[in-house]
RNA sequence: GCGGAGGUUGCCGAGCCUGGCCAAAGGCGGCAGACUCAAGAUCUGCUCCCACAGGGGUUCGCCGGUUCAAAUCCGGCCCUCCGCACCA
């Protein structure tokens, strides 16, 4: 029977559709496992595919142990992406309707439809359909009758209540925050507006402008480096360029005029009156900190778009400040404020070669170079900060300046920055943002208390999300655009999209009786009712109320979530908020048991991304290769936390095993035979690697169990084919094929049902109990390795063994040997020199030199097990065997009891 | 700098927790053989060095230590990657 995985897996598809199997009900021992929805923009990859295939593989194996497994999912759909990319398409942006069309080319879908994707719930929709019959195509036991996604208003009712629920709590707060933002568009931006904001992304730097006394007026110099100010020796402005003067805080201040224009978007000030640079260019200011009058040069280096246009120079720490001085044929010395460090600019200057002001590649890596040893090294030797470790004082110092007035924050974007429609980025403030406060330290103390007794995989989560929850801040919570729920609190906020998906998994215990309930009748008392059994629901319809009681039992029975798998880029955020969030909202019986995360799926050896064109989407591998194969590959080829790499050349590889092992279990069936007794081995050795695959699903290595399971066994059966025959390992493989099968049905669940019928198991394999180790075959299986090990020592000799050796002799070690053994045993070494006689000290010394002294199969009646292979062996190894009972030369007296001497001849 | 993960025989990658059948799984690559007109595919064997009898030698980033015994445990050091950091 070939193995053709399109209708083996279609049919059983079908068939658990129909009989619902992976719907729960409210009975046994409940395990809600959760893996983080997916954001329904498009194809997924295969790297969704291995997240919730690892989740798979863990539900179907705790379904087997007795598990009532519910495995939910739902479809994220929150934020700016999906409106982003239906508003492109609905401008006819060529990229995105390109992508798009690939997309229902992959889906088999007319491309014409890429028109109702100018609507963002169309493509959500298009693509939640989509990746619901993808992971179901992929064997996963998803209850489908809970799914929702973050777009519907019920998901808006539940969120809402959250957001009520955290703001009457105090958590969360309003402040001002700066925002990357168009001018034009008068709107916020995202990564997804700003052109290759995917593959160089935007970030807000902080500039401090420090003010130095000019006249009347100050000139506003803006630096990344303020614990520097000390070591300043003159002000670079651009001769070519405007300046002009602003009114900030009451002061004048002089800028650039591009820095004007952003200035306003960041606070209050007062545009007066241009000022050219030539006023300014060989006058003296005053440093703020002394009142030192310093020189004010013109460099053309200067960028008036960059921050306030003015810089101020510290050729003591500043590579570039260094070189400008230097071109300029300038002559000042450098002033020293950071020490504690072996090397100084003109060091670092020749270490990485630079020879002009213009080699600016090499000038941002020595910069950068020189920046990290002076931030993590340097201590402050000037002024009041002297002694301090600037990592310690850095910004402690910025907030001082502020305090006292010489300063101010400037926001300026990371790069030069443009719309895709190349309107220019800036950085905004925005009033009264909303955030959530992480920073909250009775909020954190919680968190802490969780993570002390929750179940982490692997273990070194634990110290990973404790330093996050240390240092975690407020995070901005609602945006002005995107898709999702609007805040409660101003329904101007959009609230943002990993803000609102928390502690959802809670949803996927109820929705199907909110599903029920007259819409206008949920409300904050209905999910008070049904999470906290709070109220009375007066006033509600009788039905409301009976599916209340009846969403609250589910509520009740299925939380906590048990386990949330995920892959590690998500520990420092959605996981943390997961908790979070879970703490302050439930009472402690329902904060989350456990969580793992997993590695990244690389294909060949790189990271997957549009632009390097190696993304391989899930519907393809399975059209090509089959779930099962898939699945395998997954589950053999990384630890579960481990980053795996996608190799088509390995796939295939599997492929053709994954096929030999479907052959010899849907063949074996033909075999009616009793298995012969010498080859029962076979089962032994199953039952062994079942024990171990055992233990190891349950501490979810699963790497580990589809090895043993799936490789090893397999090598194992060849093995006994290519000694006992086709015949005979058909026979004995047909009396452990079921199990065997139902063994790997966590992973390979198709073929597994498929043999589990082929060989009358009842019911589905995907129901069946796992099957249980059985020692039966024990001994059995060690006559088997002592034959083993005679082969290898076989393999061992003819290798050096100069012809062709036609006849093997096999001595036996002569009967004493094994009693003196015995003996010691026994009486352990003291005790046994004394009793013994000087031979059998000999003997025994010379064994305990071996290395495999301890492995010695002493207790294997060698003779019988020599008996019953003779024949086998012959044919194996194409030789006549003779078995000796006494040894007679130097050689044969080598015999150990468990090692017979082997000569060739 | 903090936190995390690593450094294994040509490459990828197991083993390390629970020290000893570990010269170290598996795959790739390479070599040889079978099959074929040939190539490919497939199958078999070999693939650290030496050795015409199951042996010996040198290996698991580096240096020490513990132990009868260390890839595995302990201490120190070097290097790589990832996350974080008003980082450029």
């Amino acid at each position: 029977m070939p193995y053709d995985f399109g209708t083996i897996e279609s049919k059983w598809l079908q068939r658990w559709e129909k009989d619902k199997i992976f719907q729960p009900t409210e009975t046994g021992k409940k395990y809600l496992l959760t893996v983080p929805y997916p954001y329904a923009n498009g194809a997924l990859h295969i790297g969704h595919g291995r997240t919730y295939t690892i989740g798979d593989i863990m539900a179907r194996y705790l379904r087997m142990k007795g598990y009532n497994v519910l495995y939910p999912m739902g479809f994220h759909i929150s934020g700016t992406p999906i409106l982003g990319f239906a508003k492109k398409i609905e401008k006819g942006d060529r990229g995105t309707i390109e992508l798009y069309k690939s997309y229902l080319e992959l889906y088999g879908d007319n491309p014409d439809l890429i028109k109702e994707f100018s609507k963002p719930e169309n493509i959500a929709n298009y693509f939640a359909n989509k990746i619901i019959s993808d992971f179901s195509n992929m064997g996963f036991s998803i209850d489908w009758s809970r799914v929702f996604n973050t777009g519907e208003p019920i998901y808006n009712k539940f969120i809402e209540w959250q957001f009520r629920k955290l703001f009457s709590m105090g958590l969360i707060k309003q402040g001002d925050y700066p925002i990357l933002y168009s001018i034009v568009e008068g709107n916020p931006v995202g990564e997804d507006d700003i052109a290759d904001g995917d593959v160089d992304k935007v970030s807000i730097l902080e500039f401090v402008t420090v003010l130095f006394k000019f006249g009347d007026k100050y000139l506003g110099a803006s630096t990344l480096r303020p614990e520097t100010l000390e070591g300043v020796t003159n002000l670079f402005v651009n001769p070519d360029r405007k300046y002009v003067i602003i009114e900030l805080q009451g002061k004048k201040v002089v800028v650039s005029k591009g820095a004007a224009e952003k200035l306003q978007y960041q606070g209050e000030i007062k545009i007066l009156e241009e000022i050219d640079a030539k006023e300014l260019i060989g006058k003296e200011a005053a440093e703020p900190l002394h009142g030192r009058s310093i020189p004010i040069f013109g460099a053309k280096f200067v960028d008036t778009d960059n921050a306030t246009g003015i810089v101020y120079s510290v050729p003591a720490h500043s590579i570039q400040d260094f070189l400008a001085l230097k071109d300029l044929g300038i002559e000042i010395n450098p002033i020293q404020v950071i020490g504690g460090i072996n090397e100084n600019v003109e060091e670092v200057i020749r270490k990485f070669k630079i020879s002009s002001i213009d080699e600016t590649e090499k000038i941002d890596e020595a910069t950068k170079y020189l920046y990290e040893m002076e931030f993590y090294h340097g201590i402050i030797n000037k002024g009041k900060y002297a002694g301090k470790w600037i990592r310690d004082i850095k910004e402690e110092i910025k907030n001082d300046y502020i305090r006292e007035g010489i300063a101010f924050i400037f926001y300026e974007t990371s790069r030069k920055a443009v719309t895709r429609d190349g309107d220019k980025v800036i950085v905004a403030i925005i009033k009264n943002q909303w955030f959530l406060d992480y920073s909250n330290v009775q909020w954190k103390e919680k968190v802490r208390k969780l993570l002390e007794k929750m179940e982490l995989k692997p273990e070194s989560l634990r110290n990973q999300f404790m330093q996050v929850v240390d240092w975690i801040r407020e995070r901005p919570c609602a945006r002005k655009r995107g898709l999702g729920t609007r805040l409660p609190m101003d329904r101007n906020w959009v609230i943002e999209s990993l803000s609102d998906s928390t502690i959802y998994p809670a949803l996927y215990t109820i929705i199907r009786e909110l599903r029920e309930m007259d819409f206008d009748e949920i409300d904050d008392e209905i999910f008070d009712y049904i999470f906290f059994g709070n109220g009375e629901l007066k006033g509600k319809s009788d039905r409301t109320v009976e599916l209340s009681k009846k969403a609250r039992k589910e509520f009740e029975f299925w939380y906590p979530v048990d386990w949330r798998h995920t892959g590690y880029p998500h520990i420092s955020n959605h996981l943390t908020f997961y908790l979070f969030n879970h703490v302050a909202i439930f009472p402690e019986n329902y904060w989350p048991k456990g969580i793992s995360t997993g590695g990244i799926v690389l294909s060949e050896g790189q990271k997957m991304a549009k632009s390097k064109g190696n993304v391989v989407p899930l519907l393809t591998v399975k059209r090509k290769y089959g779930a099962d194969l898939f699945r395998l590959y997954f589950a053999t080829n990384a630890d579960v936390w481990y980053d795996v790499d996608w190799r088509s050349s390995e796939v295939n590889m599997m492929q053709k095993k994954l096929e030999k092992f479907y052959e010899y279990l849907t063949n074996a069936t033909n075999y009616k035979d009793e298995p012969e007794e010498r080859d029962l081995w076979i089962i032994g050795k199953f039952n062994e690697r079942l024990k171990r695959a055992d233990d190891a699903f349950k501490e979810m290595r699963i790497r580990e169990a589809a090895v043993e399971l799936f490789y090893n066994m397999l090598n194992d059966v060849q093995e006994l084919e290519s000694i006992a025959g086709r015949d005979r390992t058909m026979r004995a493989i047909r009396k452990f094929g079921k199990e065997w099968a139902l063994s790997l049905s966590p992973i390979i669940p198709f073929i597994s049902e498929e043999v589990n019928e082929i060989y009358g198991g009842s019911s589905y394999a995907s129901l069946s109990p796992y099957p249980n180790y059985n020692d039966n075959y024990k001994s059995i299986l060690e006559d088997w390795e002592y034959v083993e090990d005679l082969l290898e020592d076989f393999k061992n000799i003819t290798k050096i063994y100069p012809n062709k050796p036609n006849k093997m002799k096999i001595y036996l070690a002569e009967d004493w040997k094994k009693e003196v053994l015995l003996e010691f045993n026994k009486l352990g070494l003291k005790d046994f020199m004394k009793s013994a006689t000087p031979e059998q000290r000999e003997f025994i010394l010379s064994v305990i030199k071996r290395k495999d002294a301890k492995n010695l199969r002493i207790n294997v009646d060698e003779l019988k097990v020599l008996e019953m292979y003779k024949e086998d062996l012959e044919n194996y190894l194409k030789i006549k065997i003779e078995i000796m009972k006494t040894a007679k030369d130097e050689k044969s007296k080598k015999a150990l009891p468990g090692k017979p001497a082997i000569i060739l001849e």
